[in-house]
DNA sequence: AAACACTTATGCATATATTGCAAAGGTACA
DNA sequence: TGTACCTTTGCAATATATGCATAAGTGTTT
């Protein structure tokens, strides 16, 4: 059986001048290196060296062997020194799977500030509102909102959305401002739903009061953004994470509603999902590590 | 433990994309395939397959790793099929330690002819009257003239020279012909010995009769040629191989005597000398082979 | 000449790896 | 839902590697 234990043993002895030497060096028994070369020799079905007990002389073929076989194990060694270098320092494409929304919003300036800090590591951002196969696309990160239930993969929330109520100025000029959650029966609620029909949005004050509004509207859709954009407009009130329109707040062109009110769910949480395995690439240990920092941080 | 075999079974796993089919065109259990990655991803501390029980996909490590690995892989395979060619037809370089006298008188048209069949063997005449360290001088063959005593080497005898006297004509003409062995005492010997003293040659009649003289001369040497030239020079009459003569007789520089004599010993074996060793190179091998097959044909 | 130090090679018992089988758990497709 | 196929793991059997003790050989030194 050819082996690379061979092989290094083999060059060892070259380089010794002597099976014991080798031996000493590579603490093995002078037996086994002798097994080892004459394992070889009969493996490649010739005499590697010409000896006596006393003499050792490398003979053709195992000259030949041996350049051609140092480089061989070099070859070997930088190969590992390659991935353990790959496994030290984060490196390569790390492949994300994010909601299209979520990405836009959120994820984009993390990984902007990810890659300010590891300038080693290419980002593919593949944005999907459905989950992709993580094994054929090979992904090795899919951010999603909410909880998410497979067996075979690791969840960890990396951050959540507190969730927020607002409108723009020229809707609440035109159809008043709630003072409390009974009053956003009477307003046109944007929906985030593939299909129109109730929704129920809950609210605890200060206090601890929990109140509950079946929120109706003439506008449902499963794309945040495009509710937002409605709402920019003045077409109605939202329902949605701050990372949603934390941009629109800020410039004003979303105000936040019921401020003395919480939402509940209070938060939108917001999961990363990865592959379990025993050695978790130094890229997504990195990611992860990074855009949970920044989360709790916040 | 890194293994080439792992290496292998890898790059199986990479281009049959599962490790059942792996294992099916490899003759191993899925189980063996499945543990040697393992093993390997240990040995490497990183993942090489990102997988579930029906997807297999390689991490950017396998890649890398794959790339690496399948050239060495195929250097491996190269090298050792480098060492099986070798050992098939003979090349390289012959390393010969012969006697000064017989190298040029006998050795080298047997080389010429030898390369003439393979080119492929080049052949370093290393002449010296010495027995020289065949380990140390990297000496394929030592041929040497008469037995030599060696447990570890194998002598083989290649050939032998019929032992000639003469002397050249104008020493004839000058000391007269000897017509029996017995003539000779009156006759100026060149003896082959390294120190002056007595020397007994032997000879046999035709009917099978023994005759011993006590040859003496005033020449002794150990060097045949030597005495072969003194002999030209009509200096006496010499008891040498045919081969140290064959050209002088040829040419009438030299007349051969007491024809209807042998000598005891008839001839002189000419033994080749070569390493006990499992694995006889080929070149070795061929040398012996032809050089034998010289002798039985003459 | 003989003792000595050190070499390579081999027999043997022990320790370590590897293997296939069987079974479990998981996944995709009908 | 059932079926077929996949990867993984436990287990027993087998194969391999190792060190120790020893043998046989070689060169140096006394």
């Amino acid at each position: 059986m050819e082996t690379l234990a061979g092989m290094r043993v083999f060059a060892r002895v070259v380089e010794a001048g002597s099976f014991s030497e080798a031996g000493r060096r590579l603490g093995l028994a002078p037996s086994s290196v002798s097994r080892q070369i004459n394992e070889l020799e009969d493996s490649l079905g010739a005499l590697l060296f010409q000896r006596t007990t006393r003499k050792l002389s490398l003979t053709e073929a195992g000259e030949l062997y041996y350049e051609r076989t140092t480089s061989i194990v070099t070859e070997v060694d930088e190969a590992k020194l390659a991935i353990s270098q790959l496994d030290g320092t984060p490196t390569g494409i790390l492949r994300l799977n994010v909601p299209g929304s979520l990405s836009r919003r959120y994820i984009v300036p993390i990984v902007v500030a990810f890659q300010e800090k590891y300038p080693g590591v290419k980002v593919v951002l593949l944005a999907s509102d459905q989950v992709m196969d993580m094994i054929e696309h090979r992904i090795d990160l899919t951010i999603r909102l909410g909880v998410l239930s497979d067996s075979s993969l690791v969840a960890r929330k990396i951050g959540s959305g507190r969730r927020v109520i607002c409108a723009s100025t020229a809707y609440l000029k035109k159809a008043g401002n709630p003072k409390s959650p009974e009053d956003l029966s009477n307003h046109n609620c944007l929906i985030f739903r593939s299909n129109p029909g109730s929704n129920v949005w809950k609210f605890k004050n200060i206090k601890g009061v929990t109140s509950e509004v079946r929120a109706t509207g003439n506008l449902f859709g499963n794309d945040g953004e495009s509710l937002v954009a409605a709402a920019v407009e003045g077409h109605g009130i939202i329902l949605v994470p701050e990372w949603l329109v934390s941009c629109e707040l800020r410039e004003g062109s979303l105000q936040e509603l019921l401020t003395n009110y919480t939402s509940i769910p209070k938060e939108t949480p917001i999961y990363a999902l990865y592959q379990r395995q025993r050695h978790l690439p130094p890229k997504v240990r990195a990611f992860i590590d990074f855009i949970v920092e920044r989360f709790d941080n916040k």
